[in-house]
DNA sequence: TTCAGGAATTAGAATAATTCCAATTTAGCT
DNA sequence: AGCTAAATTGGAATTATTCTAATTCCTGAA
């Protein structure tokens, strides 16, 4: 069915909204649709095309509107490395990132308890660490394509 | 003795520029200087300003030109943390960062090596990481100022 | 020491990602 | 159905950074 809006298990996305007082509108449901439904870590750039194949008329301000607010309910994660635009992903889980330096490519990286422990308990006494984030960038070989 | 160029080793800075067949100029030199003069992380903004207090006639471009000449020469590390502008360290060990939300101060976190074993064991074979990127954002209790 | 040629620097224009703004549209309530 | 606040829109503005073409500076061969 083309031009449809991507599906996905609707409640949670609403009561995720709902919970901050915010609306459930269609660009928003459209834009965690794109997101949850190709998972390679797009750019702002890539939803507001995949975006435009469901609803045309949809503005770059929105998109950018509709990631900030997901951001804000936990539905999605934004992934920042070096300079680059920043990603969008939907995994929640503490995961961190690898970037081929090759290819470009953005792969998730799962990190056990034990390791993710250790590094909490880098932070020093007196400070409150409410983020963490780890990656990496290297190569992949060809295989992980 | 105001407006002299800070000073440092500078058997380190030349041997590092010279093995890479470049030259150690003094907005390079001066550059490094102020980097390691007050080590706040700073922007290249920040750089900027200093730099022009020594050197008056040097430009925007220059100052990029010259940080990432002496990242290629390992001589100073680059900080990402989110979209902020890129920060400069001159600290060369393995070291996390942690951010300030409130103040926006960037503090080095040191990393022990068994924890640091145990973060590169995470890459999954078939991925040669080259990098790697810890950072913290929270907030820091005011002692630390 | 001079001079040729490449390296580095300069000022300012250009770019890219993101944010802002004022006007319009829409969703949810009465 | 109509009101009001929230969301969206298109386009302008901003910010950090990179590019460009012209100039200046080193360095090493003559």
């Amino acid at each position: 069915m083309p031009n449809s809006l991507p599906s996905f298990n609707r409640d949670t996305f609403n009561t995720a909204l709902r919970e901050k007082g915010l609306r459930p509108t269609k660009q928003r449901a459209c834009v965690y649709g794109v997101i949850l439904d190709k998972r390679d870590h797009p750019t702002a750039d890539d939803i507001y095309d995949r975006v435009k194949r469901h609803l045309p008329g949809t503005s770059f301000a929105t998109v950018y509107n509709c990631l900030e607010t997901l951001v804000g309910c936990d539905l999605v994660r934004q992934v920042n490395m070096d300079r680059s635009p920043t990603r969008y992903c939907p995994n929640l889980t503490p995961h961190a990132h690898f970037r081929c330096t090759q290819s470009g490519k953005i792969y998730d990286v799962e990190i056990d308890n034990d390791t993710l422990s250790l590094m909490q308990a880098l932070v020093p006494e007196g400070f409150e660490a409410e983020n963490l984030d780890l990656s990496f960038s290297g190569t992949a070989k060809p295989s992980n394509n």
